[in-house]
DNA sequence: GATGAATGAGCTTTCATTCAT
DNA sequence: AATGAATGAAAGCTCATTCAT
């Protein structure tokens, strides 16, 4: 019964996440995402209070995803270097297979604030995939690969650099395909974090 | 009379990128816009025919504004490496001075894809920017202190860099100022795509 | 359930005639029509997709009213002259009782081009009605009483008449009743059309 | 001076008639008209005091044009006969050459009541073009050609039948030209209306 | 849990008319 | 006479949310 709930939550989550991503917080309608679902439009709202919750269930739901592929690469026992090629790696790949993912990232939770305002201050909401990235920025000091500095500097540089990449793909400007780009980026980020 | 209208006009960009920055393009309405400029709804019409035709007119405005605070660093006869940071310096002086115009750039231009689909098509409306970004970037090259290398990839990651680490501040994520990041980040970049 | 949402629709269908008949399309407004039917403006959206739409249901709703009525004279065994008698008194007849019909043929449907123009091309939505004077017309001449001619100019006669006439009642400018004429005019047709 | 103003004026009721008859009364604006007359909005208002005045004049226009031609038709020494054919002839002319006159009687003004409500109650508006056809047909039966009988009857046949004509060739209905009915609809009117 | 009709506030846009110049 | 910026009321339509069933 319990499970039951759970799994409709996630087909909802699922929906309105490649709704949201493809037409934006604004011009997805809770009809549109009913349809989806096949569900109807009122039921919606027996598992989710608000549209607004929804954003932010969704939200969590991506973190939680992104947190676990990175925490995946930062238990592996290799190489800060190769860590970051498959972070940069990883990041491509679920831009590629998954792209509403990212897209949510960049384009409804980055820019929709007065939607996460409440309940996602900070990174509340995307704690598990922040730690993740922190773990592998302080095991890389700790090893002395790279260059002890502000957490939030090097953490700009590495999001910062992947998402625009994938920004610009998003807007059919890149040239070549985004994994292309995998050898020059990850050079770049190594070169400018490491000792 | 015809500079009257120009002026006009030039309220109106200047309220409206305040309004959009701050509450979002769809949460801003056209009475909004019209309260801040002291101007009935309908006379906003007169000046731009649509509300999205004004976003597009707010982003280009933007982009002539940066482009030439760009340009004039561009066109000083110093080191690629003090360019860098001139760079940093005035997108962080910007970010601060003038949040809106940043933040319309992060959040409005590119998150709604839709509203700037038609006549921004590519980088057709932030042109101006773009431009000298290239200009930095091939002159560096060619003066042999950048390393070769696809341009978008070092686009990606100085704008991203930068964009990334003003979306943290505005997040109050940031344990201190932009400018205190001065240093890592110009050191970051250019240690990144340095030869 | 089902019968239901029809009944509504058919209430919103009559409601709507009658306002569009006496006030004309553009000076009456959903929030008019939706007041009319004591039904909430966005509801009215939810049995008519635009006020377009709306206006082409109407109209095909009173092709099928009236085309049924001329089909049971037609259907009648009588002599052509007194089915074109016939059909002078009903058509008056209705224009009596339910004069928003007439109406909203003669002043919405025909003097709004724009309104009908997608999806009432030609005769499209008054298809039934068209119809049953085709076979009033083409059986009298088959039987030998009416002269073969185009049938459009007979059609535009027997029309354009009838049409006329109630136009100079609904400008209080006939100085009698509409019974009052039938018998002038189903002689004039009569005389017209016959061999 | 008197006679620049009167020519003005002639030019705005000839373009603001083409355009009330191309595109209706509700979809044609002052600022439409104003730019036909190559006028400024406000100077507009210095000719007419409002839009339904402007319509006003031009049915009163009209329909002085349209008697002038019946007139003469009149006043020619021909039998009823004759004179019937060559009112249709003319009409028709008119609906082929000054299609926009015959448009604005059909479409603008007759089906509009509430703009000429006040103002053009009855016939006040198209009295000179209505006196001829009375003419006409007085004459006719004085002369012992046209039957006795209420006048309105007749009008109604005449005018209701040219017009339905000219509404079936506006919606593209007709197969042929208009040119190709005269024999048929001059017969037929003439055959309803005599003795 | 499930349905989908119902609500109503709110949005963008239009336009006849006015008025300062 | 002439201009065209300015006004503001009103329109069509949307949609998050509720609620009777």
């Amino acid at each position: 019964m319990i499970d039951k709930k759970q799994l409709k939550k996630e087909q909802i989550i699922q929906s309105a996440l490649e709704l949201f991503a493809a037409k934006g917080f604004y011009n997805t309608t809770i009809p549109d995402i009913a349809l989806a679902v096949k569900m109807s439009v009122g039921n919606m709202y027996n598992y989710f209070t608000s549209k607004d919750v929804l954003a932010k269930e969704i939200i969590k739901y991506i973190s939680v995803y992104l947190g676990q592929k990175l925490r995946e690469i930062n238990e592996e026992d290799i190489s800060t270097k190769e860590k970051t090629r498959k972070i940069v790696e990883i990041y491509f790949k679920i831009a590629s297979l998954k792209p509403e993912m990212i897209d949510y990232f960049l384009r409804i939770y980055l820019s929709n604030r007065e939607v996460f305002k409440d309940g996602c201050e900070g990174m509340i909401c995307v704690n598990e995939f922040v730690t993740e990235i922190m773990i592998y920025f302080e095991e890389g000091v700790k090893c002395g690969d790279l260059r002890e500095q502000d957490f939030f500097s090097a953490f700009g540089l590495f999001m910062g650099y992947l998402g625009g990449m994938v920004f610009l793909k998003g807007e059919n400007i890149l040239p070549r395909e985004l994994d292309a780009y995998i050898d020059d980026i990850s050079h770049n980020i190594y070169k400018a974090l490491s000792v």
